[in-house]
RNA sequence: GCGGGCGUGGCGGAAUUGGUAGACGCAAGCGACUUAAAAUCGCUUGGGCUUGUCCCGUGCCGGUUCGAGUCCGGCCGCCCGCACCA
């Protein structure tokens, strides 16, 4: 039996596409263009399974937007920068330029074997100096422009990798690479004022209807807008204040102390004439140097003896604590503590006996059987057995409770309690409150309403070598100076050596002694790198002129930005997404581009997970060495038991990757595209298996004899129309599979669109199984298997490219199918003469009938009623009513 | 704790957005071809029994509706993001 001979098959046709050019993308303002991108990767090594997800499918997207008459953007780079090179460079002694340079060759050799539609003639590596000299004069504008600058800040430090990390960068108080607990360090460092921005990205957020809702909602999190207030306490005894802020001003009523940072000016005052507090503040810094011993850390205080009054309530005093828990970096570095309605707050009012005040309970309840009358929801009625009532003076009558936090669904049950607003009246939800108090303070001059954001600008200073250099010189004299224009790219020395820690820019013996641009005398230059996200923050636009010598030619930019559809993993959600939509308003501000949001549309694709096995020494196995019997997994080599892990995403460490060119090998390109196409939407996790490769394999295979060897007839390649068919007066088997054929184009066509590539394959499957059953003899039946199968074979292009080029040519077409038009779905074909139409009784289906298309009401009322099974299920019962949806259902209601 | 998402056969997943639940595939079983196996082809495959175009069935309980996998309310479970953030 004939089978498809895929080794030949796809390197002929990656040559002839290659020779054709057929993927290279030209400007043309008449024609509409799409540019889809696929997140570029970091040149690590090689290439598994895991990645090609990803490749496969922007290279469905291109190929169909292609074929639908797109001018098609589609390249490919590399990201060139980064640290794996540097510990490559220190165990294997091998420069990092030399390392990146190698795993490029490899990987884009590998990616060649996908057949992946590439413009290679605009391949990029972001480690040359012609592409990062761009960045080095964006970031003399972004200088110029005031929007980088340089602060002594306190940063995160990763200890392993002996560099700075962002925030964004920094998760559950861990290094994103290396897992390492990060530390705070004071360094001098570079910033990007994406606060500036911190409005905008978030308004415009909006605007990105193409994108996951996750993924914008994960973003507008993280910029963090809200609104609070600055609240002014006066200090009993003092002519100072004590400034806080929060962002629920409604519990003020509910406060019942102040709380500053150790690190607050105040604190550092009343330390200086207090040995126990200054004891206690160095204590708290003792603790809190990694972000680990801040969670973990027990509440502590230490009562000033200060007294806070209650901005509203003037017999009110609060007691003033310094707290560890208290942060100088967030708003002010002081709080008031309201332990009702915070359990932070709680745990240390509980530890030092402090009142506790609900703010929002109904005044007139006092016990649990009053609050249980007032309607206060079960959860919180639990609290007033063990937090017994009490009353605090001043503040009339309150509860003491011991709770979370509020949500709005409890408010209705509550009464806020705001002077004017007596029991019985409407209650405020949490907004209207934060207003009226907001309100309430300014009138009385002890506050003003504030928006915070919990965005922090980017910190772009590494100290690491294998970056971008940072092309700046510091002067004695003149401070910072810029490196001129004219001296860009500062590029990185070869000569290096990593045999000691740290940054060996730092170390290198002559490379950052330079003269000073400004006054000429001995200077030094910067010896920190860029972030890496600084340079993929740019290289889709870079992708639009790769060659010129400017950072972008502007008509290319105008013409192909935004990208139009961006594919990528959902673990840059914040990070680089963020960034490039920040970086975009920037070079925008600087005059770079026109556009200002890079990416139109997002697709975040799952991972790729594959089984795991481990021995009972814990050690990962291999799945190739496990055997599965009796539903107990062993190993083949000395039969031991192993235990089967989940299913994980691939790694080396656990031993699960399949490699790429293993599967290529053995079943060629296309089958694993299928594969990766195939077994789940694209956003959800897909499970690898040698099952579902195998079945990939064997459809291949069923397509190829299809084609190549078909059973029937097949009319001659050009052969016209037939006028029965034209006329749609053939029998009914021809015109059952035409519909189908048109049926099938439409369908693709939409799941395409939607990048429901899972359902596409399983129409196109159907459409396959149609054309195998399809025997009829005749002209029209000769047309319509080679009709048929020319369409099949332009629907499985985008898919399955090598094989649908191979068949194509089987097909006797000497043309490329790459070139080839989309095929259209003729809208008469694609609505029924006939239908099936249910009926049901009393929401029951009880029979199907065919009604022509388009039936009158009372035709299908009078068809269903007809059916036996419809008059069995009625059972003699009269009808009562029958509900009709044309050419869908028909409902008895008896 | 806050925010979000998801629960459908043995498995991956479909379901025209409120209208015939389980498309398509994987796995399994039976059969055909074969000396045999592989490959290929055909049939069966949610559960139940009284085998009827019957009953039950989309995490659980309730509601709206002629009709609910889909909408609403309340639970349970899993996954993700954020977090001593005031």
């Amino acid at each position: 039996m004939s089978r498809y001979n895929f080794k030949e098959s796809e390197a002929r046709w990656q040559g002839a596409w290659a020779e054709h050019g057929s993927f290279r993308a030209v400007e043309d303002p008449k024609r509409p263009k799409y540019y889809v991108l696929e997140m570029f990767p970091y040149p690590s090594g090689r290439l598994h399974v895991g990645h090609v997800r990803n490749y496969a499918l922007g290279d469905v997207v291109a190929r169909y937007k292609r074929a639908k008459g797109f001018n098609v953007l589609h390249p490919m780079g590399w990201d060139a920068f980064g640290l794996p090179a540097e510990n490559a460079a220190i165990a294997n002694k091998v420069h990092p330029a030399e390392w990146t340079a190698e795993n490029i060759r490899v990987m884009g050799e590998q990616l060649r074997l996908i057949g992946l539609s590439y413009d290679w003639d605009r391949e990029i590596a972001t480690c040359d100096p012609e592409y990062y000299r761009h960045e080095q004069k964006m970031f003399l504008d972004f200088m110029a422009a005031g929007l980088a600058y340089r602060k002594e800040a306190r940063v995160n430090w990763d200890p392993v990798e002996n560099t700075v990390l962002a925030n964004e960068q920094v998760i559950d108080g861990r290094g994103w690479r290396s897992g390492a607990l990060v530390e705070k360090r004071l360094l001098s460092q570079w910033f990007l004022r994406i606060t500036d921005y911190a409005d905008e990205l978030l308004a415009a957020i909006d605007g990105l209807d193409r994108w996951p809702e996750r993924v914008r909602l994960m973003q507008a999190n993280w910029i963090g807008r809200s609104i609070g207030a600055h609240i002014r306490f006066d200090l009993v005894g003092r002519d100072d204040n004590l400034e806080v802020f929060s962002t629920r001003p409604d519990t003020l009523f509910a406060a019942t102390f102040c709380a500053l940072s150790p690190d607050h000016q105040l604190t550092e005052e009343l330390a200086a004439g207090n040995p126990a507090l200054a004891e206690f503040v160095a204590e708290c810094r003792r603790l809190g140097t990694s972000e680990e011993a801040i969670e973990t850390a027990e509440k502590q205080g230490f009562d000033t003896g200060l007294r806070a009054r209650h901005p509203f309530l003037a017999d009110v005093e609060l007691p003033v604590h310094v707290a560890n828990f208290v942060l100088m970096e967030y708003g002010t570095g002081a709080i008031f503590g309201c332990p009702g309605h915070d359990q932070r707050d709680l745990d240390f009012a509980r530890k030092y006996d402090l009142p506790v005040i609900d703010a929002l309970a109904p005044p007139t309840a006092r016990t649990l059987d009053e609050a249980e009358a007032a309607g206060l929801p079960a959860a919180d009625r639990a609290r007033f057995d063990v937090h017994p009532l009490q009353t605090l003076d001043g503040m009339g009558e309150v509860f003491h409770i011991g709770a979370t936090a509020y949500t709005d669904t409890h408010l209705p049950a509550y009464r806020y309690r705001l002077g004017d607003l007596a029991p019985g009246d409407t209650p405020l939800s949490t907004a209207d409150a934060k207003h009226k108090v907001i309100a309430a303070l300014e009138a009385k001059g002890a506050g003003a309403a504030t928006v915070r954001y919990r965005l922090r600008d980017w910190g772009v200073s590494r100290q690491r070598y294998w970056g971008c250099p940072i092309p700046v010189i510091h002067c004695r004299k003149c401070d910072v100076v810029p490196v001129p224009e004219r001296d860009l790219p500062v590029t990185l020395p070869t000569d290096i050596d990593f045999d000691t820690p740290g940054n060996p820019l730092d170390r290198h013996p002559s490379w950052k002694h330079v003269a000073c641009p400004n006054c000429g005398g001995p200077a030094e230059r910067e010896t920190d790198t860029f972030d890496t996200f600084f340079e993929s923050s740019w290289y889709f636009a870079r992708f639009c002129s790769p060659d010129s010598d400017k950072a972008f030619d502007r008509a290319a930019v105008d013409y192909w930005l935004p990208v139009d559809q961006y594919i990528g993993g959902i673990e840059h959600a914040v990070l680089h997404l963020l960034y490039s939509r920040f970086f975009v308003r920037a070079l925008k501000k600087c005059g770079y581009l026109s556009v200002e949001e890079p990416f139109a549309g997002l697709l975040t694709q799952g991972m790729v997970v594959h089984e795991t096995y481990r021995d009972a020494t814990g050690d990962w196995v291999y799945p190739e060495e496990v055997e599965l019997c009796d539903g107990k997994a062993i190993r083949l080599a000395d039969g031991a038991v192993l235990t089967a892990g989940r299913h994980e995403k691939m790694s080396k460490s656990k031993k699960n990757v399949v490699g790429l060119e293993k599967v290529v090998d053995s079943y060629g390109a296309d089958t694993a595209r299928l594969l990766l196409l195939s077994d789940s939407p694209p956003d959800r996790d897909l499970e690898w298996s040698d099952a579902g490769i195998e079945g990939a394999w064997r459809y291949i295979n069923r397509l190829w004899r299809l084609i190549a060897a078909p059973k029937g007839k097949l009319a001659a390649t050009g052969a016209p129309l037939p006028e029965a068919l034209a006329t749609l007066r053939a029998d009914a088997a021809a015109v059952a599979l035409w519909r189908d054929l048109h049926k099938t184009i439409a369908g693709v066509g939409e799941d395409f669109d939607r990048f429901h590539f899972n359902r596409a394959v399983a129409r196109i499957r159907e459409l396959t199984n149609a054309i195998e059953a399809f025997e009829p003899a005749g002209d029209i039946a000769d047309w319509l298997r080679r009709s048929a199968r020319e369409t099949l074979v332009k629907l499985i292009g985008p898919l399955m490219p090598h094989l649908a080029e191979e068949l194509w040519r089987q097909l006797g077409h000497d043309t490329m199918l790459a070139d080839a038009p989309w095929p259209e779905a003729d809208p008469a074909l694609l609505v029924d003469e006939t239908v099936t139409v249910a009926v049901q009784v009393n929401g029951k289906l009880r029979a199907t009938i065919a009604l022509p298309r388009d039936a009158d009401r009372a035709a299908a009322e009078r068809a269903a009623l007809d059916q036996d099974g419809v008059q069995r299920a009625l059972d003699g019962k009269p009808v009562r009513k029958v509900i009709v949806v044309p050419n869908r259902i028909v409902n008895v209601v008896a």
